[in-house]
DNA sequence: CATCTGTCTATACACTTGTATATACATGCG
DNA sequence: CGCATGTATATACAAGTGTATAGACAGATG
């Protein structure tokens, strides 16, 4: 067990030793053709072993060198898309201290980024609840991380215009969960049928956080 | 092509037929032993045909006498899930109208049913847009169904009090597409975890149901 | 009764999957 | 150089898959 495993690590942990031993090929290169094996149509958990190791160019078994389980790769593959996510942050937080639009900049950054050459985040919403538990736990843990910066956003937003909001997070759970389900059917859909579904997003996140604001500005009912 | 096809067709469709021909196991058969393997764990993609058929005790090829696929016998799961999912709104339309509440009983009622020994309704869930084109249709009818009902009602319930809901099909689809995905989460969650996941969403409901209230009442913005 | 027809089964084929084992190659250090 | 070490490979195996083919059996029909 520990052979393989440390191995791995050793090698990839020192850091000048990243090309002493010059391997062909490195955990990226099987990222990246698992990537290219992905498309919008194709999910992480169809994918064989073999079938990334195919692509990559490799013998089947030299992918235990990088991955000790298409699950590990998988998790590396959220964790792009994690990056992804935060990209997605960045970006309509930037636009929204620009303008004076909230709702729709952040809403259209995400589809946007949905789309994009780069686009790792359809991984995060392709599989429901298939997978191992690991996966799904990494999932999940996106998702979270997904829903706190946006609660922390909201607060902050509310504040500014005097409001406060009731259970904020629960309303960006809300948001984040519907923005995610609806981006997951906008996969596979066409142009226009994206631009319709980014407005019907924009105008269920306003209605989210309309609510959110009005039983907020109430005193709490039991 | 058409021989096994029309074969079954004519078996099936033929009324008074149905046992002259004697088939040691029929389609029903082939479900249950179907959702005998699903369980809470196990998502319909997963299944192969000669699983079901194993667990069927039937031959391998025997089941191409009673469907084409494991595609064709997945909608056949998705139909029946759509049948559970319309004794919810049946279920819900009646405590609603004996009590005053309006969004617990009905989110309680979609729980229940979820963990329900007849609980096909897990079906729906598990799976984001993995599986055959046709499969993934199938589910979005019945989600869409199902949208349906609840915009009828919710208008409804919003004249009865006097209200007027903005884009009300966007807030039936927002609370649809919200539960579902929550209620995805939920299938391997705990008894205590559910009930707070239940809590959850029946407060989301309102935030969608409030805010879609307050921006009816307004003067339509651009 | 003989025959036909529809259903179920047994066998078989070609394929894919994950992985164990053994081997060749290249690089590091003595 | 010679040897150890880490890496990539080739081969192989057992298991599983979907399905083609052919035969066995039962009930319906002549």
């Amino acid at each position: 067990m520990g052979v393989t495993a440390t191995a791995i690590t050793d090698y990839a942990d020192r850091p000048g030793n990243e090309r002493t031993r010059k391997s062909s090929i490195d955990r990226d290169d099987l990222i990246e053709a698992a990537l290219r094996l992905l498309g919008p149509h194709r999910s992480v958990s169809t994918l064989s072993l073999r079938e990334v190791a195919r692509e990559a160019g490799i013998a089947p078994n030299s992918f235990y060198r990088h991955f000790r389980d298409m699950d590990e790769l998988a998790i590396a593959l959220i964790d792009l898309a994690g990056a992804s996510l935060r990209q997605v942050i960045r970006e309509a937080r930037l636009l929204v201290a620009e303008g004076n639009e909230v709702i729709r900049p952040s809403v259209e950054t995400f589809m946007k980024q949905l789309e994009s050459d780069a686009r790792h985040l359809h991984i995060l919403l392709r599989e429901g609840s298939a997978g191992s538990d690991a996966f799904n736990q990494a999932v999940d843990r996106e998702l979270r991380s997904f829903e706190d910066e946006l609660r922390e956003d909201l607060e902050r937003l509310a504040a500014f215009d005097g409001l406060t909001l009731h259970r904020p997070e629960l309303a960006s759970k809300a948001i984040t969960r519907l923005v995610f389900a609806l981006g997951g059917t906008a996969l596979d859909a066409s142009a226009e049928e994206r631009r319709e579904i980014s407005e019907q997003m924009i105008e269920m996140v306003r209605m989210i956080v309309i609510g959110a604001g009005a039983l907020g500005s109430e005193p709490d009912s039991a």
